[in-house]
DNA sequence: TAGATATTTAGATACTTCTTTAATTATCGA
DNA sequence: TCGATAATTAAAGAAGTATCTAAATATCTA
């Protein structure tokens, strides 16, 4: 089920992109917020999709929470991705 | 944009099967839809996002329509993947 | 050319997802 | 404990998606 999860969750152009910007470095959700033009309950809601695909990982530090990538379910996703670009089995 | 399509193309579950059946082999869209219990048309509307996000190919040979893997976008998916799957860069 | 088969297109409806504003929860610092 | 800051949750509307039935298109065969 998770790997669906993630799929319906990398289906987003802004999800994508906040992963993109957790690659560089862990994040709070309102630093995340800032590099977007919506609304902080709209990223909320983001994050909260990708924390349940477990594309991320959140950690309360005082008022702030951070964000941070979990690279788990990418290796999933790296298998799937390598049967379809690695020749018919 | 390719890019957005294949990712909105591969969140639903229907998708990803039929792409697992056009791994095995090449199938006509009759043959893809008696794999599921929804009607052609709605199969037909799946292909058609496929196509559309370019991960597979459509060739008419007299009355069949036989659907195989492109698998060029995967290539692609790949990449984006490995980003995110090899560590921090 | 007529009938049969394979597939898609059109139109409609139910469902899901995205986004917003308003309200709520959690934490910090004086 | 109070006020400020950070972030989420709730509720609602708009937009998008999946699915169905019915109709249309394309091709084959007799």
């Amino acid at each position: 089920m998770t790997l669906n999860q993630a799929f319906k969750a990398l289906s987003d152009p802004t999800r994508r992109k906040i992963l993109d910007l957790l690659k560089e470095r862990d994040l709070t959700a309102g630093e995340i917020a800032d590099h977007f033009q919506m609304t902080k309950p709209s990223i909320s809601h983001h994050l909260n999709l990708l924390k349940q695909a477990q594309l991320v990982w959140d950690d309360r530090q005082g008022q702030h929470i951070i964000y941070s990538l979990n690279t788990t379910v990418f290796q999933d996703l790296l298998k799937w991705v390598l049967h379809f670009s690695s020749g018919k089995e």
